[in-house]
DNA sequence: ATGAAGTATTGGTACGAACCATATTACGAA
DNA sequence: TTCGTAATATGGTTCGTACCAATACTTCAT
């Protein structure tokens, strides 16, 4: 019962009860599950709607809730590179190709709201599963939010580092496209020039919204693909 | 307060207050808005944890509710072609190339939680906006679900077919990647053979979590992106 | 002015209770 | 058996209350 909320707590210790059973099998009931737990039911519908949101359970009103059918794949939530191959059981790793501070610009500046002047980290990275490239990302973060990042070893995870400088984006819009590799993006890909890719282009906003990172990832078509869910109305 | 919920119509009033409004501009506190709608603070709670999902405010504990900056675009929700194109402010239609009937076969009946010879209904469709064509899609959809709808116009919105015999997908699970045109499909979309497009392969399943469609949609590069938002955690 | 400490405000969590809406089950009439 | 109806079970909604945690503001000493 450590990290925070009993909610949270609850959501977990069912979450691994779940884990092994059938699609469709049914839950105890909310009420049951109030008792057995000594918590609230309101507790225990606030940890099933986040099962809910996860894709992890489905609930029909005077039914039940029962153990949703994932056989295709879980709900996207906001991951990056590394975390995303790991979940694939690949080794991640990346290389530097540019780090540098760079002005801003009129695109980048519009997006992550500075001025055209105002300084920006800009890191090309190449990241390669299983020694594999995988993707060519092209990250801009504003400058004065990442004070000394530039001196240290960006080839490992971004986000756990951008984690200890207490910026962590909670949210995301992304726009996805497809698109053939120009010559130098086929070069670092390993790949014949005009090969198919998927362009994700990603603005990263933290709690107050405020726009904290814009990458361009440019993955491999043949070996990446982008799995997510969708509902027909939010959840509430 | 006809549609049903309290929380539900709350939400829609307070949308449309909040539409003309500049981003991040703070709204009343939870607890004002009980008062002046006269509703409990939970129900208020309820009404923007919907509007939170949508993208359209966000909360800062001890600071207040803003209203979200999207500037780029709306979180996306599960949408037929149809409202797609509407919403991008484009006049929809589409060609029904094939429609007919045919045993499912293992990869579409597995999908769709049938037998290797039940029946599916396939239907083959070039969907045009402003009377481009946009994207060529393949829906299968179990016979017995769907009676009469071949005999049925399918030049209009399946969606709203489907809503009228009761079937209502409420999430999906979709697979996006990036691919090259095939001739036949070059053709249909009026591109040069090998021009980039978007594949976006979707099964959509219904509120106990049954798959009721199947669909790949090949969407043309230059003429379509996808956007949506993210979440770090899945939202309670 | 500047910074630190304390206070008030705001959203977040949790409880308990009652009732509503939908699904399922049990039952009884035809 | 078959079909419609009633009873029951289950999730959904709403209320009220209390307290916690993060933030913003005020005050005061330096």
């Amino acid at each position: 019962m450590f990290p925070g909320s009993k909610h949270e707590w609850l959501g977990a210790e069912l979450r691994k009860q779940i884990e092994p059973l059938d699609a469709h099998t049914p839950l105890s009931t909310e009420r049951e599950l109030a008792v057995r737990y000594q918590v609230s039911r309101a507790t225990v519908r606030t940890a099933l709607r986040g099962l809910e949101a996860a894709g992890i359970v489905y609930r029909v009103q005077g039914a039940g809730t029962f153990v949703s059918d994932s056989t295709v794949s879980k709900t996207l939530t906001l991951t990056s590179f590394s975390e995303d191959m790991r979940r694939r059981a690949s080794r991640p790793d990346s290389r530097v190709v540019v780090a540098g501070e760079v002005p801003a610009g009129s695109v980048i500046g519009g997006e992550l709201r500075l001025s055209v002047d105002d300084p920006v980290v800009r890191l090309v990275r190449l990241r390669l599963a299983d020694d594999e490239p995988m993707c060519l990302e092209t990250s801009y973060l504003p400058a004065v939010l990442v004070p000394g990042l530039l001196g240290e070893d960006l080839s490992s995870s971004l986000y756990e580092k951008l984690d200890t400088l207490g910026i962590r984006p909670v949210r995301a819009e992304q726009v996805v496209t497809a698109v053939t590799t120009e010559d130098t993006e086929a070069g670092l890909l390993v790949v014949p020039p005009g090969a198919p890719a998927l362009r994700v282009q990603r603005i990263g906003l933290d709690h107050r919204d405020q726009p904290v990172e814009r990458t361009t990832s440019l993955y491999r078509a043949d070996r990446y693909d982008l799995k997510f869910g969708v509902r027909r109305e939010p959840l509430i």
